[in-house]
DNA sequence: TTCCTGACTTTCTTGAGGAAAGTTGCCTGG
DNA sequence: CCAGGCAACTTTCCTCAAGAAAGTCAGGAA
């Protein structure tokens, strides 16, 4: 329904999952989100997307219940933030499961370096998508922190937001 | 490289695979394959893509060595056939995680049901994408069948060729 | 010789992507 | 009280990809 077709009637699930997700930008935006760059400008700064395409984006992944739009006031301005739904949180082994794959059949480019996924719930490295390789448990945004060496930050991930 | 914008010198893994695997045909063309259905004309009448698109994707997987295009005699014709490269065959994982979530999170549309993923080498349906949730293996194309009842079928998939 | 088929390539129109500029409403400083 | 910022979009414009349909080409078959 998003983009080109609509593949949401269809009965494999692979393609009802693409008709969503089979879009470049949909899934380094919810990646943002679950970092806790949750705001429009700092979404469209570090993804490099313009911003038609990001207020595109935004309203499909809010329509299809992956993000939830919500005011909140800082420094005495009120602004937006767009926060993950289970549904978008639940994207997290599918972004396990891409960065995985690229780890291994990409070309790693110069100064690039290993990122490891880590259970902080064990405080081991995961090397499954859905389930820690560790200890067995599901993997969920709040347990999860992403070590990116290139960048020096481990960076724990946020869930989804208590429905209000 | 692909469509749009070039991501793979990206330092980030996520985005690495998403410069190969976010477009909705590739995904889709890989399935195919995997489940043995590797001529141009089967793979374009089972996922209704038009034939300038998918020559063009099937180039772009043979150049990123996620296929292999092979010929081979049949019925005295001289055909060809794309088959899975390790790196294609690596998908598996992906495609188990979409399936998961659009089972959990996609309206079920009507006629519908649910798709097992069988591991044959247990025989037990796996819940999880990359390794069995019942007996810990690995999941590979050749142990595991896809049991879609919408269509009473259950195929076992299909692994990635010997390189020759 | 002509027909058929598999595997593409070409043509054409519509619509999405990306860059840049314009808009709107809230808030602050002078 | 007015000018200026800023956040969050929307508009405009140009290029390029998607999708439908028709054309191409080579190897058998009738």
């Amino acid at each position: 329904m998003p983009l080109r077709s609509d593949w949401s009637e269809d009965l494999c699930p692979v393609r009802r999952g693409l008709d969503v997700l089979g879009d470049p930008w949909i899934m380094l935006i919810m990646r943002e989100v679950l970092h806790g760059r949750c705001r429009f400008d700092e979404i469209r700064d570090s993804i490099g997307i313009s911003d038609a395409v990001l207020s595109r984006r935004l309203r499909l992944l809010v329509d299809e219940e992956l993000l939830r739009k919500v005011e909140y006031r800082a420094d005495r301005r009120t602004h937006f933030e767009y926060v993950a739904t289970d549904a978008g949180a639940d994207l997290l082994p599918i972004m396990h499961a891409v960065s995985i794959w690229a780890e291994k059949h990409t070309r790693m480019p110069e100064g690039g370096a290993h990122m490891a996924v880590i259970h902080e719930t064990c405080g081991a490295e995961t090397t499954t998508a859905d389930v820690c390789s560790e200890c067995g448990d599901v993997l969920r945004p709040g347990d999860v922190s992403w070590d990116k060496p290139w960048k020096a930050t481990r960076e724990r991930l946020v869930g989804a937001a208590q429905p209000s």
